[in-house]
RNA sequence: GCGCUUGUAGCUCAGCAGGUAGAGCAAUCCCCUUUUAAGGGAUAGGUCACGCGUUCGAAUCGCGUCAAGCGCACCA
C-alpha cells in the first residue's frame, strides 16, 4: 500500500516511517484516525497538580494529546507537547499490554500521540502520565530539526528545557513555518501574541462604540494612498482590478452613508513594492473613521489605543525593542512637521515659500531634494533624511503640508498645511490620521493634482475617483480618520527584529 | 535594481595554501534502564545549491545562474 510512495529520491528516514505505515496496516492501525477524546491539556494537569509531591501518585485518570518532542530511554519516557506546553508519557510494559507495547515500537519523534493514564510526579520532580492506553493519532513521515550541541547551546538548553529542538535556517522558517513552530517555543510565542493583539484592539475599538465593516480588496481603480498596486483582471467581467492599496475611500463612502459614526476595518493591504524588514507586499491595515471629530482627537485615540494594548498583552507599558527601551505610556510627544525640522536644523519653512527656495535650503544641510516638485516634499524630504532617524519615543509629528496630503482637510489657521500627523515609534511610521476632507469641491482639485504628477510619471500618485467624489458631494461628516500599521505594531509588541517574523507565509521568491 | 555575506547528511555546523567529505544530535539494530542533553556498542546516510570553466585532479580556484540574509536605493 505504500509501495507507489517509494521514490529513490526519498531520504532513508522517509522511506523507514513509511515501511512503518505498512507494519501498522499489519496490526490493522489506522496512522490516520479521526478524533481522539482529548480531555486535558499538558499546562492545566502542570497548573492542577502543582503540589504534588516528588514520588507521589494518584489515581486520576486523563487523556492527553500532542506531539512527540523528546523521546529517552528507548520510549520509556516521552516529553508529548501540545498547544498549552509539555508534560511528561511514562510508559512502562507493566501497564501497557503487548501490542501497545508493540505500538509504542512504532512512534517517531514528531508523531502526534494521544495517551490515556494516571498522573503521577517522578522522584526527579516531573509531573507524568503513567500510561495506560496509547492511540496514534498521526504519523509523522519526515524528521524534525534536532537538538544540537554546541556549548552555548547547551546553556540555552539548561535554561530553558523547550529550547531543545531549533530551527534557525531563515528559509526554512519562512518558507516552511510549521516546522519552525513545531521547533521553536519562541515563535509559537510570536504568533500568539500577534493573534491577542488583533483580538484585543477589536475589543477596544468595540468597547469605545466602534462598528467593524469589510470592505473590497478587489477595486476598480486604485485609490486611498500613494502607492503602486497589483494589477489582475476579472474575466467575465473583462476588466482589470487592483488589489487594494489602502481602505480608505471605501470607508468614507460608509461614513457618508451613516451606518455607523464610528467604524473600523482591520485587513489586508497589497502594495507592490519592494521588501524589507519593515515592508512586505501584503500587509496588515486598521482604519477607523469617527464622526465629529478631527485629528487632535486621533491623537489621543491612537495613543491611547497601543498603549491599552501593550500593558494587556505584555502588563507593561514599557517595552523593549532590540537594545532600546520604549516607552507607550500616554500621552507623547506632539511636535508640528515643521517645528520638528527646525529643532533638528535651525531651518524654519514656515518662511520658505518656493519649492526653488526649500531645495536651496535643504541643500544647504546636506539634503538633495532636487526631485522634489513642490515645497510639500521638499519639506518631507528633510523630515525623513534628519528628524526621523532620531526619533525613538513615540511622537505624533503633525501638520503635514498640503502638497503630499490629498485627502486631508486643509489646516484650519495655514492652507499650506493640512490636519494630518503620523506617529513614530522607533523611528518607524506607524499611525497616519487626519481630519478627513470632506469637501467635494476641493478634494477634486486634490485629485487633480494628483493626476497631474501621474501623468508627469509619479507612478505612485492618485487618479481621480470619480465615484468617490460624488459620494462625498451627498455630504459626509467632520470626521477624524487613522490607519495603524498592524504588523510593526506587532513587532515592537513581540520585539521582532523583522516583518517576516511576524506574517507566517512572507512573501517568498518562487522557488522550484 | 546595486553591494556585501551565505548555500556541505533530516537539523546545527566543521572541512576551503585544490588530492574526490567529517562531527554532534536525529535515524536503524543490539544492550541496559523509573529517565530527563539518559547511558553503552554497532551500522547506515551526502549529484558538498545548480551550470560552465581552469587543472592530471575542485566542496575548495574563476565565471555565470538560482535562492536566502543584511545594507543601500526604491518605497510610507
Amino acid at each position: 500500500m505504500g509501495q507507489e510512495l517509494l521514490h529513490e529520491s526519498d531520504s532513508s528516514i522517509r522511506q523507514q516511517r513509511i515501511q512503518k505505515l505498512a507494519d501498522l496496516a499489519d496490526k490493522g492501525i489506522n496512522p490516520y484516525p479521526y478524533y481522539y477524546n482529548k480531555d486535558a491539556k499538558a499546562s492545566e494537569l502542570q497548573e492542577k497538580y502543582k503540589d504534588l509531591a516528588a514520588g507521589e501518585e494518584t489515581e486520576d485518570t486523563y487523556s492527553v494529546a500532542g506531539r512527540v518532542m523528546v523521546v529517552r530511554n528507548s520510549g520509556m519516557f516521552i516529553d508529548l507537547v501540545d498547544d498549552s506546553g509539555k508534560i511528561q508519557i511514562f510508559s512502562h510494559k507493566e501497564n501497557l499490554n503487548p501490542e501497545q507495547i508493540a505500538l509504542l515500537k512504532l512512534i517517531d519523534l514528531g508523531d502526534i500521540v494521544g495517551f490515556k493514564g494516571t498522573i503521577r510526579r517522578t522522584p526527579r520532580g516531573e509531573l507524568t502520565i503513567k500510561a495506560k492506553d496509547l492511540t496514534l493519532l498521526s504519523k509523522s513521515l519526515r524528521p524534525l530539526p534536532n537538538k544540537h550541541l554546541s556549548e552555548e547551546k547547551i546553556k540555552e538548553i539548561e535554561a530553558k528545557i523547550g529550547k531543545v529542538y531549533k530551527l534557525t535556517d531563515m528559509e526554512t522558517k519562512y518558507r516552511q513555518r510549521y516546522i519552525d513552530l513545531i521547533a521553536n517555543e519562541e515563535v509559537r510565542d510570536t504568533f500568539r501574541k500577534r493573534s491577542l493583539i488583533i483580538q484585543k484592539i477589536r475589543e477596544y475599538l468595540i468597547s469605545k462604540g466602534f462598528m467593524e465593516v469589510e470592505t473590497p480588496m478587489l477595486h476598480p481603480q486604485a485609490g486611498g494612498a500613494n502607492a503602486r498596486p497589483f494589477i489582475t483582471h476579472h474575466n467575465a467581467l473583462d476588466m482589470d482590478m487592483y488589489m487594494r492599496i489602502a481602505p480608505e475611500l471605501y470607508l468614507k463612502r460608509l461614513m457618508v452613508g451613516g451606518v455607523s459614526e464610528k467604524i473600523f476595518e482591520i485587513n489586508r493591504s497589497f502594495r507592490n513594492e519592494g521588501i524589507d524588514t519593515r515592508h512586505n507586499p501584503e500587509f496588515t491595515m486598521m482604519e477607523l473613521y469617527q464622526a465629529y471629530v478631527d485629528y487632535n482627537d486621533m491623537m489621543t485615540l491612537t495613543e491611547n489605543l497601543v498603549s491599552t494594548i501593550a500593558q494587556e498583552v505584555l502588563g507593561t507599558m514599557k517595552i523593549t525593542y532590540g537594545d532600546k527601551t520604549i516607552d507607550l505610556t500616554p500621552p507623547w510627544d506632539r511636535k508640528t512637521m515643521i517645528g520638528a525640522i527646525q529643532e533638528k536644523t535651525g531651518i524654519d519653512f514656515s518662511n520658505v515659500f518656493t519649492c526653488e527656495d526649500a531645495k536651496v535650503k535643504a541643500q544647504s544641510i546636506g539634503v538633495n531634494a532636487e526631485d522634489c516638485d513642490n515645497w510639500g516634499q521638499v519639506l518631507d524630504h528633510v523630515f525623513e533624511e534628519k528628524v526621523e532617524p532620531g526619533l525613538i519615543q513615540p511622537v505624533h509629528i503633525y501638520d503635514y503640508p498640503r502638497d503630499i496630503s490629498p485627502l486631508a482637510k486643509v489646516h484650519r489657521s495655514n492652507d499650506r498645511l493640512t490636519e494630518r500627523f503620523e506617529t513614530r515609534i522607533n523611528g518607524w511610521e506607524v499611525a497616519n490620521a487626519f481630519s478627513e476632507l470632506t469637501d467635494p469641491i476641493d478634494q477634486r482639485a486634490r485629485f487633480e493634482a494628483q493626476a497631474l504628477a501621474k501623468a508627469n510619471g509619479d507612478e505612485e500618485a492618485m487618479s481621480i475617483d470619480e465615484d468617490f467624489i460624488c459620494a462625498l458631494e451627498h455630504g459626509m461628516p467632520p470626521t477624524g480618520g487613522l490607519g495603524i500599521g498592524i504588523d510593526r505594531i506587532i513587532m515592537l509588541l513581540t520585539n521582532s527584529p523583522s516583518i517576516r517574523d511576524v506574517i507566517a507565509f512572507p512573501t517568498m521568491r518562487h522557488k522550484d
